[in-house]
DNA sequence: TAGATTGTTAATCGATTAACAATC
DNA sequence: TAGATTGTTAATCGATTAACAATC
């Protein structure tokens, strides 16, 4: 979009920019400079200024950036000015504290619905929603249109309900399950959060390090 | 430990690796080479004898890997062949959440603790645990000595309890907060979940793909 | 204007991929 | 033995860092 292909890693460090300018304007900073900005986050100034330079000319030379301008900017390409509608599917220990726990609408999207198949949670109540059998699913995205979708399933039914879910129209999806998304369906976007794989990684470095 | 310093980027793979070799047992599998493996995880053979080369050989020309052997190996590379005790602090939504879903031995760890200031909370089970009094931590860290902690707290409590648990020993973090440990301490291991962070990506694909 | 700091090009570093000799 | 496939070296690719001219 904005310009070519942005890589990976820079995107992965867009959030991160977010974040820390929104704290720096809290605390009162109007402008800073590269260096400053990279020495606050444990980065070096030149990646700082290949970042912003992928998405155009943010700074101003012999000044630095502007905080709030910057953060807007940032702000914008990671889509965060608007919300796209998403919905859960499973509203487990996992899917609740989710559900709960992140602010959607910060992060450019809007949580209209919550799904799962066991009666002793559907028609709970999840903050301002109702948790709806996932047999309704079909009725719902009909009518309210949700383009992401939250898997907090289990492993097996991962597959399943991931097809029926691109099939009614969701190609973004948040992936807490194990399932390989991204090998099944190459027109949707994925975003993974093995937890599990998370944790190896520490025992890893716990073993390792000391 | 095993050689020289292996990259980040060979590590964060291993906890794939194991899982799919895993399923690979399951299904019957006993042998299998390089390329097909990188067939189903969707990686190049290269890539993966380049990474499994750096801890050693564990393959046989001629023939690929054997399937369980190659599980073990990657999984004593990991720690899973040992548990390390991990407590919990912070037992809100995501906390419980989190200790419910992990299945924290195979992972390489053992939830011995978990602590939080809310009288509303302190006391209740989580599992086989009961959630403890922050208060205590320093009477339960002398005598369970765990070497690793959850961080499941809000934000603004992050900073002191971390350094709290540093001065007891714990010296591995699983930080769901968005408090830079590794800035602040640079003699610990730290995993960082940054859920928002995760989901703000998402919102940049979102915006862009389409 | 002089000093500061960007935007951008060039150099370096590291990770991935390709190629192939070793060997089961 | 011949075929298959590893272990490993060399080539490529991409990301990070350094350098500096442009410019506010």
């Amino acid at each position: 979009m904005s310009k070519n292909a942005i890589s990976n890693s820079v995107i992965r460090r867009l959030p991160r920019y977010h974040r820390f300018l929104g704290e720096l304007e809290s605390s009162g900073y109007v402008r800073i400079s590269s260096r400053e900005l990279a020495e606050k986050m444990g980065l070096t100034a030149s990646q700082i200024r290949q970042d912003f330079n992928c998405f155009g000319e943010f700074g101003q030379q012999g000044y630095g950036y502007n905080v709030s301008d910057l953060r807007a900017q940032i702000g914008k390409i990671l889509g965060l000015d608007k919300q796209t509608p998403m919905i859960l599917l499973g509203a487990g220990n996992l899917g609740k504290a989710i559900a709960r726990h992140i602010d959607f609408r910060s992060k450019g999207f809007d949580l209209i619905g919550a799904f799962d198949v066991d009666p002793a949670i559907i028609g709970r109540k999840l903050g301002e929603l109702t948790v709806l059998d996932l047999a309704d699913l079909e009725k719902f995205c009909a009518e309210h249109k949700p383009s992401a979708a939250i898997l907090c399933i289990p492993q097996q039914a991962a597959e399943k309900e991931a097809a029926r879910l691109v099939g009614l129209g969701v190609h973004a999806f948040w992936n807490f399950t194990h399932y390989d998304l991204k090998l099944t369906h190459a027109d949707v976007v994925v975003e993974n959060v093995h937890l599990g794989d998370s944790l190896t990684t520490l025992s890893y470095s716990v073993n390792t390090i000391e």
